[in-house]
DNA sequence: CTGAAAGCGCTTACAG
DNA sequence: CTGAAAGCGCTTACAG
């Protein structure tokens, strides 16, 4: 059962591939093509199954209807979350996404970048990494429409949606603050990227307006790509400080990373020790205590991401770039 | 800066595209290319950064180095981690993944696999639902390698990777009564799909073998498609029957609100309240106490999967087809 | 040892 | 109102 092609159904319609495809593409009216062959031909497309192959029409028109989207890691519920809400709101509008991971590997994203491009990608969402600039200024120049989110790449003038993580890490802290916490730790990442940073930036400076002392000592920066089991070590390692009576950790994996060091050293959450997760877990609100963490609100995320995208799709000339911050709220439990 | 074409790289060279394209696709010394041109354009190749364009390179061939991934829905840590575990291998025999969920829908799922399709994807790995058995088979008759995995289409004659449902589930029950739990409840979804029924089978198939009575009113059925909160509502139900000592989820989603369930209530899991989950989830091990669960065990499946797809994408002939069943784990936690 | 040419399945400027 | 033809960027059977 070969599959049909466009010349198939010009044969069996007597009529030319340039008439079938005018019809295909809506294009009928404008062409002036007569009702009679338009309902012929429409007729045949139906009753044969035929369907357009997209790979032809994307080397010939170099569009595609799809979009690519490029996370660090699928398997993080924070991207999968967004993924599959940016999926959906693209498919209604005729679009598929295609997604992949980058693990924080500046050739893997390279390629990935590439793979979407000889692929003609309409349009491209993005969690960047450093060492990937002028591959994203290439798109642009190209006239791509490039959505960056969860982080920003400064040097880049393109589109960019994403928390407000500094606000969002300082409210953390002030809350302990308020709570009469005085030794507050800070877990985070050794990546080099903007909203790690942001994170970093919001929590020291809430320390330093409170008029608490910085303790560089407090602050734990674990190197990305290590097993779980080394950090929950670094973790107990931190944690021998007594002094610590609050904790933030700057990603919800390494909250729950957290959450197995407590448990394992049977270390309690309660009046004189408290934490904070970052992006929501199921395993937050379950835990006893529940726990409490900035969350980062994915459906307006997702949404605005995909409002940028149709907005550019729907134009030829280039709109303004926005940058859109979203606040990230902190929700306490208890 | 427009893109390169082979034509550019021949211009350059001065040789034909022929020529280049043999030396590409590495048939240079077959076709009998001198070594002195095939150095040549390859420095040209290497200094000016030139890419085929994979488009054009897979309308031609019928291939793509690309494998299709179809999952239920890629925000269930399921999923998520088996994605990305099969991207991983994939990626180092030079294989690209593209996925994207069905969300059950099978109009939606026809539609991606033609999107597959007309991509020109090498292979395809699914997790299906009943009703596209059809596609399915024109994927076979059009000789391209289908993996389905945790689920299966017993009307299909291809590959398919899956844990033993029904026997993970049976020990699980057994595991149960073995601690003296007479009324055992579980909580399944209503989605009629192979796996599903089997964890539904071991669990009754063990509570006869036990002699015990089988209770139709313990085993609730949960709608696919509703809200959270509904689903908790109808567990708070079930748990009204306080004579159930424990309950069996048959999916790790439905544990956590299971979980959501039992915290509302406040109802403790204890010596005489059980419950066993299903795959493995962050708030499981995390949860006080920690919950047992049937772990299905994701490593072997990806690799399963990869294994068999690169063996009948390196031959041209049919292999056989091969049903790979992988025992799931109880992990007993306390 | 190398090249001209057909063809994969489309779209579209041009012609009539 | 409709069609012949060029071209998107490749691969490969054929010819020399």
């Amino acid at each position: 059962m070969k599959t049909l092609s466009i010349k198939d159904i010009a044969l069996k319609a007597n009529v030319s591939i340039t008439t079938v495809s005018f019809i295909i593409n809506g294009k009928a009216k404008e062409k002036a093509i007569s009702d009679a062959v338009i309902k012929k031909v429409q007729k045949i497309i139906k009753d044969s199954g035929y369907k357009p192959n997209q790979l032809a029409r994307s080397l010939r028109t170099g569009t595609s209807h799809i979009i690519g989207l490029i996370v660090e890691d699928i398997s993080n519920s924070f991207f999968s979350s967004i993924a599959r809400l940016i999926e959906d709101k693209a498919y209604k509008k005729g679009y598929k996404i295609i997604y992949s991971s980058t693990e924080n590997n500046v050739e893997k994203t390279k390629e990935l970048i590439n793979l979407f491009k000889v692929r003609k990608v309409d349009a491209y969402i993005i969690s960047p990494i450093k060492g990937i600039e002028e591959d994203i200024q290439d798109l642009l120049n190209d006239n791509k429409p490039v959505i960056l989110f969860d982080r920003n790449l400064p040097k880049l003038d393109t589109n960019y949606v994403g928390a407000n993580h500094f606000e969002a890490s300082y409210q953390a802290i002030e809350s302990f603050i308020k709570d009469g916490k005085r030794n507050i730790a800070l877990v985070t990442t050794d990546i080099d990227v903007q909203q790690i940073t942001e994170r970093f930036e919001g929590y020291k400076k809430s320390i330093i307006d409170y008029e608490l002392p910085y303790q560089e000592n407090l602050v734990l920066k674990i190197p990305f790509n290590q097993t779980e089991t080394t950090t929950i070590k670094q973790i107990k390692e931190l944690l021998k400080n007594t002094e610590i009576d609050a904790v933030l950790f700057a990603t919800n994996y390494l909250a729950i990373s957290g959450l197995k060091a407590l448990k394992d050293l049977n270390k309690k959450i309660d009046d004189s020790f408290s934490i904070i997760g970052y992006d929501d877990h199921e395993a937050f609100e379950l835990h006893s205590p529940s726990i409490s963490t900035i969350q980062q609100p994915l459906e307006e995320i997702a949404e605005a991401i995909i409002q940028l995208i149709l907005a550019q799709l729907a134009t030829k000339t280039k709109l303004p770039d926005q940058q859109i911050v979203i606040p990230a709220k902190l929700i306490i439990r208890s």
